[in-house]
DNA sequence: TCTTTTATGATACTGTATTATCATTATCAA
DNA sequence: TTGATAATGATAATACAGTATCATAAAAGA
């Protein structure tokens, strides 16, 4: 993975311009403005070089497949609409009192939240 | 699913007396000893009933698939070893703000936080 | 421009978790 | 105890996401 395509281009300004993780069948529909014809196996062959470089970075979600989003944004939370299973990007808001919670030797090294609801787009249309 | 079997005994059994979130197969094996001979097809089966009569409940995981553990528990969240990958129950700690993090119009109705570390079983081992 | 070689697209394949099938066994009401 | 039939165990089948294959297209250095 080392020649500029301009697969890979739709891919990375794709993932760059959603403002939030997109799953592989959303990366496919999202770059196929920029790169017409794009296949779903270039579109999997591109995340795992994008993670490789560190360019995104995997947002694991239970029960499905992965999202990704541009990487660098810093300690963050996700929302998935339980309508239109898009996820969102969640600032702020991160756990208070871990420590308290934990039985006694148990170590932390990181953790995740994921909120459920409706997002704004699915709450106004019913 | 209406019959009093062994098998169903013990699965049922085995997932009340885990105190901890068990996949299928942690199923099958806590079962054997009293069920001999228990098949893994008997273990979906009974984990799908145990479902719908609501006295299980599902906790999805990202990335593998899902556990089980007695309904009823009450809001919680867990914790998941990342050497021993045993899943466990933690209580309290809960979310602060999630308000404040919300985009405008979007609607929570629940959300999940899963921790990620060592368990003290395996924090001892090495 | 030419040449080398990587990347692509179509699709076959793989791995894994779960479900369906079916002959046999076990439950339980009569 | 018996008979109807639901549940079981073994395993084949399925579903699905992701990966490998391979002929073709397209970068990019010479």
């Amino acid at each position: 993975m080392q020649r500029d395509t301009s697969q890979r281009r739709a891919i990375r300004r794709a993932l760059e311009d959603a403002g939030r993780p997109l799953g592989a069948l959303e990366v496919l529909e999202a770059s196929k403005g920029d790169a017409p014809g794009l296949g779903i196996a270039t579109v999997y062959r591109n995340i795992k070089a994008l993670l490789e470089a560190e360019e995104i970075s995997e947002v694991a979600l239970p029960g499905e497949p992965p999202r990704y989003e541009a990487a660098g944004k810093g300690h963050h939370h996700h929302f998935r609409c339980e309508r239109c299973e898009k996820v969102y990007e969640l600032g702020g808001a991160c756990l208070p009192d871990l420590k308290n919670a934990l039985p006694r030797g148990f170590r932390v090294t990181s953790h995740e939240v994921l909120v459920h609801g409706v997002c704004a787009a699915c709450a106004k249309k019913r």
